[in-house]
DNA sequence: TTCTAAGTTAAGAATGATTCTACTTAACGG
DNA sequence: CCGTTAAGTAGAATCATTCTTAACTTAGAA
């Protein structure tokens, strides 16, 4: 936390403690939250919070490298903390949202060079299911 | 393009001037149109066309297994003919979606048993990098 | 053909996530 | 402390998508 409260004095940015509040919600957060989840749970500690606080700082997270936009869901944004390269298993039933470590860099290599002019950056799979929860569920 | 009318009147939709329009236009499509990019071109031939048409009709197509909505572009939903297991390459500089047909199902089924409890039915990868017009663009 | 029931269209209102605006407040280097 | 200036706030605006409702087709029955 403190290196992280460093790392963003550092790039100039002032932090106030609704920054610092969402800094908090989000560190080692893997529920990857939507803009209105972390409003609600902000606003437990600073009533006066508005959205365009939140986007505003998230904005900011992002062009800072600490946070990325998770492009899931088509209804609304999700925001995820790790901005290391992992995956997302997607439940269909209740849109749980997973992650997913392996590294399938070698798999998916080999065909990046198969179309046509592209340079490539990166990659992100989603994998579609349904979650334990959810299954154990409709069994019953 | 006989077939596919065959296919929705046997699944008791009528086959209206508009739908048909909206049929042909995306049948073979690979551009990945939004629903936008889909109302500007019929209205071409039908002027009184409206967003409800276009969407209404999408969702029947949708529900008919003719069409999946791609999840890519945060702002906006795009529409996929092909309903086929494919992956797309994105371009970060100009939105190009271009199709891959690669099969990574014996690469990415293994990991598939990691994730605790999960029941997994599909997939999906992005490829992310600039396309060929927008790579020699920046280099000259 | 003509009639009907059911499904479809179109215009505009409504919704909801996100962005913008105008103004007030507070962070922080000096 | 102070002044500068970024950040916070409330509410309006935007924009894609969905909803509502009345008028209109479609396809089948008579
Ligand atoms: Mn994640
Ligand atoms: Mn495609
Ligand atoms: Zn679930
Ligand atoms: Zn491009």
């Amino acid at each position: 936390m403190e290196a992280i409260i460093e790392k963003y004095k550092k790039s100039g940015v002032k932090l106030t403690p609704q920054r610092l509040a969402i800094i908090k919600f989000l560190e080692g957060n893997t529920s990857h939250p939507t803009a209105d989840d972390i409003f609600k749970s902000i606003k437990k500690d600073y009533p006066t919070i508005s959205f365009a606080t939140v986007y505003n700082t998230l904005e900011m997270l992002k062009t800072n490298n600490g946070l990325v936009e998770v492009t899931i869901n088509p209804e609304r944004k999700h925001y995820d903390p790790n901005v290391e390269t992992h995956h997302h298993a997607i439940c269909k039933s209740c849109g749980l949202i997973v992650d997913i470590f392996t590294d399938f860099s070698k798999a998916l290599g080999v065909v990046e060079d198969e179309v046509s002019g592209f340079v490539f950056s990166g990659n992100h799979i989603n994998f579609y299911g349904r979650c334990g929860d959810c299954t154990s569920e409709r069994d019953s």
